[in-house]
DNA sequence: TATAACATGTAACTAGTTACATGATTGG
DNA sequence: CCAATCATGTAACTAGTTACATGTTATA
């Protein structure tokens, strides 16, 4: 999938693998991430499959950059995809949950921290919501007001964001309170 | 990470291939899945490290079971994974969420069928909240009263999953509001 | 009579991660 | 002076999916 996420990143605007790897963390980061290695693989099957093409670009005392551009065919394939509705729901991985399912002979104490831990880290988490995500949203409609409707899509998977974050963080709450009641 | 579900179950119960997939398709299916094939294949590669061992068990006009059995290794394994806290979130991939980000140019139609039709998908996935996962934690805790601790661990991870859908059926109702409103 | 449940497995493939390799510039 | 940023890529690996192969029995 990972492929159509590029492509839909580069109909907006040519751009290099690093270039898209940093525009995804800022914004698709925390539904679909990459890691920078498979990026690069990964532009470079599009480029097979004829779905971008690229040009490097001499940069004075830097490394060459090589800009990638979205095809014709390219532009056809997302839209195909995106006209696709999803038909499935998303299977998670949830790693702690699988751990708690196996804790029950755990002592009491060995739980509440690691349900503590990860409560700290979804805070933050839902701190970042509040700053880094909008941010991107604010900056672009500013430059670019044609893409108004775009950014009230964006707004809408930040907001799930928002919603996933609380959700969880009020679920580690109650689960925090049961373990300390029952065990 | 399927190997630790895995001498999970096994811990509780030897237990064979199909067994295993049954088991995680019932308990743990909305947190961590795994297809047949891949379950035979991690039960594989557990047994020549060592941490599985298992015997075929023939049947009369059937074919023969290969029940699988936790170690002594395995069970140090799976403790020292347990004791291991989660210092990350987990990342997960929202392929409706990634769709959504690209779909600014679609037509308001195309954005509210796919919206709805995951609407309904959610809804149907609380149902199975409400009675499917609750029997398979009553089945275990009526037979075997000492999994008490453990039944509390379920239940919240099953209360995890009905929070989850809630949340995600009222972002899904905002966000086919705030279409119809503003395309 | 067909299909779901029981039962196990391999091969080929796609997706994603980790580690390695290289090297200049800028800011604290 | 050290860390971060800029910049690209390959190799080896782990995880997970899809497709194939085989065959019986109970149930609708």
């Amino acid at each position: 999938m990972l492929k159509y996420a590029l492509l839909g990143f580069l109909k907006y605007e040519s751009k290099t693998g690093y270039e898209l790897k940093q525009t995804m963390d800022k914004s698709t980061g925390h539904f679909w991430h990459a890691k920078q290695s498979q990026i690069y693989t990964t532009l470079k099957k599009l480029e097979e499959d004829g779905l971008v093409t690229s040009h490097p670009e001499p940069q004075e005392s830097r490394p060459d950059r090589r800009v990638y551009t979205i095809t014709e065919s390219g532009e056809k394939a997302l839209q195909e995809w995106l006209l696709q509705p999803v038909t499935q729901l998303d299977t998670t991985k949830q790693l702690l949950l699988l751990k708690l399912f196996f804790s029950g002979k755990l002592a009491k104490e060995t739980i509440l921290t690691q349900l503590r831990l990860l409560h700290n880290l979804h805070e933050r988490q839902a701190e970042l919501y509040k700053t880094e995500s909008t941010d991107f949203i604010k900056e672009i409609t500013a430059s670019q007001p044609e893409l108004k409707q775009d950014a009230h899509l964006w707004e809408a998977t930040r907001r799930f964001g928002r919603l996933h974050e609380k959700m969880y963080i009020r679920w580690l709450d109650e689960t925090i309170a049961m373990v300390d009641e029952q065990f």
